[in-house]
RNA sequence: GGAGGGGUUCCCGAGUGGCUAAAGGGAGCAGACUGUAAAUCUGCCGCGUUUCGCUUCGGUGGUUCGAAUCCACCCCCCUCCA
């Protein structure tokens, strides 16, 4: 969990202007109540996670700091799993459907999403919630439902909603074209039982959020606010947290912690210091000093910013360990224990082609793209380039029973013998 | 339900009987340049025992010496009509 006591700058200024002086907010529905509100009152909010995958992500992640940089200001999160919500898939921001996913599907990542999140919030003495929306969507009442709350629904005015747009030329089918009321529903729930006054979610959910704070204020003549926060894109517009095997996960078993920290060592140089705002809790007077600094210079802010996102996510000694391995690598020295490393035995080593053993270690997936990783000079054993494609590894070039790989510039691999 | 259009390799998208493992673009990987950055240029980019073999163009079956391309049936998507 974040240490909600160390940081002290930010106690005199509202949790609105550190939202906004960090860069998060996109759209806001009454921005001069919601400043006041936040300023001067203590809220629940919440933010809805559907469990598409059995990972939470880095987009996932910077939801949940808005919600720690809420939490820090005193105000109650809940975190909303989208057990109901992910049997009906939300359309906005995709062009195509995706595919259905089974109950157990759902609810088995809903369980992960939820173990997940207890890192970042503090859960103790209801000071955040964690509920789910299978609670009270998958019990609805169809007529009931279509009665109580579809009737506050002009589809004239959802057609136009830019979550539709492309879909209605792409195709959209009705199931999807429910996701808003569903979604909706939630909030006017979560309004009902816990006092819940604001949504917050990326700014592709605007559109299912001003839908449900405008049923609030229908149904219960009650005030209820939306606020977005920026998507993670990188500065020419393109999703962040992509890497070769798709997203970049918080779970260290799909995204190792070496690799997540060097995802973020290498970011654009144009992308850091709205990731240091965004993704860490330094000072935005650091943030502002890291993020001036030029040409190599600037080198030392992406160091601090994958160490620090490194530690939120994957803890301290997680962190340090990338970081020493990223050194020992990259800088010489040190110590390579933390280094990528793949097990092997003996045997599976001798009499062997270098390429048979690559696809155990990540660096090629084939023969064939071993072969050209070769041909291309794009290998390495230490420093020295891999120059025969039939290459047989001799057990005498380990040292130490273990063996330096290098592919490229900056992907390491190590092959211990056991 | 009727009429029309479409499903191609990670994505987009050409291809309408052999010259097609399948144009082009994007993504990705590698090389050069650099700062473990970006941009740019170059090469690679289905699998393998690699001048050759094997598997792939929604599914199944068929025609043919030969099919992503033709035929039949089926599944899915889109548009218009109801």
């Amino acid at each position: 969990m974040f240490h909600l006591n160390r940081w002290r700058d930010v106690n005199q200024m509202s949790v609105y202007e550190v939202l906004n002086e960090r860069g998060f907010i996109q759209q806001v529905t009454h921005e001069e109540e919601v400043r006041e509100l936040l300023a001067k009152e203590k809220i629940t909010f919440y933010i809805g996670f559907d469990p598409t995958a059995d990972s939470l992500h880095v987009g996932h992640f910077l939801g949940m700091m808005v919600m720690a940089h809420m939490q820090r200001a005193g105000h109650r999160p809940i975190c909303l799993i989208g057990g109901g919500t992910t049997m009906v898939g939300d359309p906005s921001g995709k062009t195509d459907m995706r595919k259905m996913m089974t109950r157990e599907e759902i609810d088995a990542n809903g369980e992960l999403f939820k173990k997940q999140m207890q890192r970042f919030l503090d859960f103790s003495d209801g000071r955040a919630l964690m509920l789910n929306n299978a609670d009270w969507l998958l019990k609805l009442n169809y007529v009931e439902f279509l009665r109580d709350i579809g009737v506050h629904f002009s589809v004239n005015r959802m057609l136009t909603a830019e979550c539709f747009r492309n879909r209605l030329e792409k195709g959209l089918s009705f199931l999807e074209f429910n996701y808003m009321l569903m979604q909706a529903y939630d909030f006017l729930e979560l309004n009902r039982q816990t006092g819940c006054i604001m949504q917050m979610g990326g700014d592709d959910q605007w559109s299912n959020i001003i839908a449900g704070a405008d049923l609030i204020r229908r149904k219960e003549g009650k005030p209820a606010y939306g606020l977005t926060f920026t998507l993670l894109t990188t500065s020419d517009g393109r999703k962040m947290g992509k890497t070769e095997k798709g997203a970049l996960w918080l779970d260290p078993e799909k995204t190792p912690p070496y690799d997540f920290y060097q995802y973020w060592r290498n970011i654009d140089d144009a992308d850091v210091a709205k990731c240091l705002a965004l993704l860490t809790f330094l000072p935005m007077e650091e943030v502002r000093r890291l993020g001036a600094l030029k040409d190599s210079e600037i080198n030392t802010a992406k160091k601090t910013l994958a160490y620090e996102v490194t530690k939120l996510i994957h803890g301290e000694d997680e962190a340090e360990k990338a970081r020493q391995a990223a050194e020992a690598l990259f800088a010489g020295g040190g110590s390579l224990d933390n280094v990528p490393t793949t097990v092997l035995s003996a045997a599976d080593i001798s009499n062997k082609r270098l390429i048979e053993i690559l696809p155990a270690t990540g660096l090629a997936a084939s023969l064939g793209e071993g072969r050209r990783l070769i041909a291309g000079g794009g290998l390495y054993i230490g420093d020295d380039k891999v120059e025969d494609p039939n290459l047989i590894l001799d057990l005498a070039a380990f040292k130490d029973n273990s063996l330096l790989l290098r592919k490229g510039k900056k992907t390491y691999h190590r092959i211990i013998i056991e």
